[in-house]
DNA sequence: GTGTTGACACTTCTCAAGGAAGTGTCCAAT
DNA sequence: ATTGGACACTTCCTTGAGAAGTGTCAACAC
């Protein structure tokens, strides 16, 4: 069987995807060219469709990767720290708004369709991103510290995620800063017990 | 004196305001048309712009009422509940979820201004709401609930601001629901003391 | 068989020019 | 005070012609 075929077929994809990349995050999406990309790369344009079936494809893929490279930096940065919770939390976080932060591709792919189409990436991207990093950070905690109680765990993952996403929106003074804040905020959540008293 | 002058001056102002709201929701802000704003309350250009200096004056005092509004049923929502701080939280965030959810204003604002008008009006417009509404959950929270430990206090109240912005772009399952969880997230940070252990 | 080239229909962008309509201001009239 | 008209200026809308881009096809080359 020709597996190298299909390390080359990786390879160039790859390549078309580094190339997207670049002239996405220079010009913005809508300025990305089909014939541009593929000169880049050095195929014809019929190859490059063979692979994408069209460019919104290429940018569905784009983002992908994207987010992908994105959660494998925040399981480093949560794996950096398997003993401490707030530490993991604090890193994983940090490492989140830093990069969307600069990460120039996210806004080159916000502000490339106008109007309406900024909307519907805003919803459908979005959520999807929002269900694999709820999804892997639930795994993550599950497995890492399996004592927190589940119902507690669930919120504390879902406030996570969203505090994270608020604060790439709604920057406050500093990424660190706001890290530290959201740990603290999630460990708080994680270790309740859901029976807390209001003190004297 | 003449009190009443001010009075006329009010309520010419909440007439507009009534009159630009309709418009505004119906078409959006950019296809809001001054001329048709004066004669849509019956008075002419130039005593429109002596109220309002400018069409952007209109839309400023447009989202200001809207928002003193808002924060007015979450107010409604929170003293509905002085006895429990979870039914508190989680009517105020009902509130804001179902009023965002319908309010026609808020989206027709959103969608006036194309692109980076679209922009500028989510991050400048939302912080100066995100600012006002912390500062009056946290003015609540300290005369309500003054046993509640300042630090976990801060923390609960801006979970909540972020928590419900959160839900709002992106919407849960329902608003009741969302407002249960925001609740319950809200009060096992409120009630924490940032001293817990994780359990055996 | 896979990749390249050129051609194709179709849609979308890009200007340019002109006219229409809107904003904000001023002033005489009431 | 409020009005209506007139004003300069800007923005929007339409029209049309041309360029450029997308996605597909078939003939051809390796």
């Amino acid at each position: 069987m020709p597996r190298f075929r299909e390390t080359v077929r990786t390879l160039l994809r790859e390549r078309l995807l580094d190339a997207a990349y670049e002239a996405v995050a220079d010009r913005g999406f809508d300025k990305l060219r089909m014939a541009h990309l593929a000169s880049a790369v050095g195929v014809s344009r019929q190859t490059l469709y063979s692979e994408f079936p069209s460019k919104e494809a290429v940018g569905e893929a784009l983002f992908q990767r994207e987010l992908e490279r994105c959660l494998v930096g925040i399981q480093q940065g949560l794996d950096a720290h398997r003993d401490d919770l707030r530490a993991a939390v604090e890193a994983a976080v940090g490492f989140t708004l830093t990069l969307a932060g600069r990460n120039p591709l996210i806004k080159a792919m916000l502000t490339s369709t106008g109007e309406d189409g900024l909307l519907s990436y805003l919803t459908t991207r979005s959520a999807a991103a929002f269900d694999l990093a709820t999804a892997m950070a639930d795994a993550y905690v599950t497995e890492a510290w399996p004592t927190i109680d589940p119902v507690a765990r669930e919120l504390a993952v879902d406030a996570a995620v969203r505090l994270t996403a608020s604060h790439i929106v709604q920057a406050g003074p500093s990424p660190e800063e706001s890290a530290r804040r959201v740990a603290d905020t999630v460990v708080r959540v994680a270790l309740s017990t859901g029976r807390e008293r209001i003190p004297r």
